[in-house]
DNA sequence: ATAAACTCCGTACCTATATACGGAGTCAAG
DNA sequence: CTTGACTCCGTATATAGGTACGGAGTTTAT
């Protein structure tokens, strides 16, 4: 009984992703090399399909390739382990929110100056940006 | 009557910058190379200390160097369209805040998940990002 | 006047996530 | 058996914002 094998074109074909990048997350450790036979074409089983899949997914959660390298890492298996990752990732993702909030309310407060300003010159942005003015 | 300059050592420490981030700031048009006297050494005016201050204020205010520095060619003298830059940022910072709230949902809804998984196996973040359990 | 400190320049390196290139080897179809 | 498609590998390129290196020249302090 033969597993099914898919060449490199394939695979990338089936995951829907280029194959520069198949050799890309083999670089980084986020798949491994597999078996090649004599030819020296790599030879992937099919579950790798899904594999891919699932780093793709986790990059739209939010994860990076390093961190979804540790996900995979801890596998099934081990469910409080993964949880964990997620709450850290969570929580840096809302101090990430918090500081861009900060940013829009200093935003607002810069473009409401300037609608208070009359002049041309004399922008609230510039000066504030600039401690002398036309830099 | 001589207008005080910097050599670039002395300019980067009045920064607070990386003499190598001048350099960086010349090559990418932030400042621009001034005229050099006889011996090579770059001699700054002091007012550019302000500018690189401006620079790294506006930075922190979530402009990319490119943006910083179509804002610097603005310049004072068109408030409106430093304002409108800014209202643009504010938008697209409020874009990247809405998506980044939709993630943390999600990451919360898996954490959730987690915790009303009583075996340790069969980890529901593990199967959303897997459509085949363990991959 | 000599040594230490500074500056010059081009270039390489770094993170992160890929994509592109090109010559050589291999496989599959007709 | 030939041709075209595929794959191999190492390397280069891209973005953004820098940092590091090294040999040569300059300036400053003693």
């Amino acid at each position: 009984m033969k597993t099914e094998t898919l060449t490199i074109g394939r695979l990338a074909d089936r995951a829907d992703i280029n194959i520069e990048s198949v050799r890309y997350y083999e670089r980084v450790g986020l798949i491994r090399q597999p078996r090649k036979p004599v030819s020296g074409y790599r030879q992937y089983p099919v579950e790798l399909v899904e594999r891919i899949r699932f780093v793709k997914r986790a990059q739209a959660y939010g994860f990076s390739l390093h961190e979804i390298k540790d996900l995979l890492k801890i596998g099934d298996g081990r469910c409080h382990d993964v949880q964990q990752k997620a709450i850290e990732k969570r929580d840096y993702i809302n101090n990430q929110i918090n500081d861009l909030k900060k940013l829009v309310q200093t935003l607002d407060q810069l473009i409401e100056a300037c609608d208070l300003n009359q002049s041309n010159s004399g922008c609230p942005i510039v000066k504030t940006f600039s401690q002398s003015p036309t830099a």
